[in-house]
DNA sequence: TCTTTATTTAAGTTGACACTTAATTAAGTG
DNA sequence: CACTTAATTAAGTGTCAACTTAAATAAAGA
């Protein structure tokens, strides 16, 4: 799922939308009338977010409104913070390893 | 910059790329033995990660060395934590505003 | 049931981009 | 100056996915 959350965030549009239903529930044709791609694009994305777990979807007669899926973003937030700090601490890491590098140089000049 | 650095990330591939170099600085040919693809389009990776501010080059005779880039790195993290700080604020809003509701609803049952 | 509204699914087009091989540049070395 | 090594640039190919229009589904209203 993760993997799919990631794939989907990748693609600009679909940020743009989740930053839209962030915001509230909206049917797919009013998240569209907020762009100038057609009804079966947008259709297409929220697909891809719904199969990511990152919205969700409620029946309403022929409407169907979509809203975020907190669980979802919450999953996504803490791969995505424990791949910082891992990396970080790498970074951080490797910049006191230069440090001593440079220490070592001018103790040498 | 943030744009081009979100976009350099997309690509799995460059995330290899970003993970080899961050345990310490590589040649483009010590990249490519890491891969099955060849050396140009290590290269060709090389340069969007490059442009995207993300790694530098140091040259030395014919070897160019890759290495992270950490400013670029931190200018980064600032952005999606931001992002993240701020798409969170409006997720809590939102499961309270649904806890009220949920209240209401009880109340008049 | 026929029509309208909301939306999706189907099918096909197009552009971006990650790759390839071949040619080129750049910097030593014999 | 040739030759080698390291890497890039050039040019072309194939794939994927974001889009399009047209057709299908699903629910509600006349």
């Amino acid at each position: 799922m993760i993997d799919k959350a990631i794939h989907a965030l990748t693609e600009p549009r679909r940020r743009d939308i989740l930053y839209l239903v962030n915001d509230g529930e909206l049917t797919s044709s009013a998240i569209a009338s907020h762009f100038e791609i057609s009804a079966p694009a947008i259709s297409q994305h929220l697909k891809v977010l719904e199969e990511a777990g990152l919205v969700v979807v409620r029946r309403a007669g022929t409407k169907r409104f979509y809203g975020i899926r907190r669980e979802g973003f919450a999953e996504l937030k803490q791969y995505i913070e424990s791949f910082w700090d891992d990396s970080l601490l790498r970074l951080k890491a490797a910049a006191e390893e230069e440090e001593r590098r440079q220490h070592e140089t001018k103790s040498k000049q």
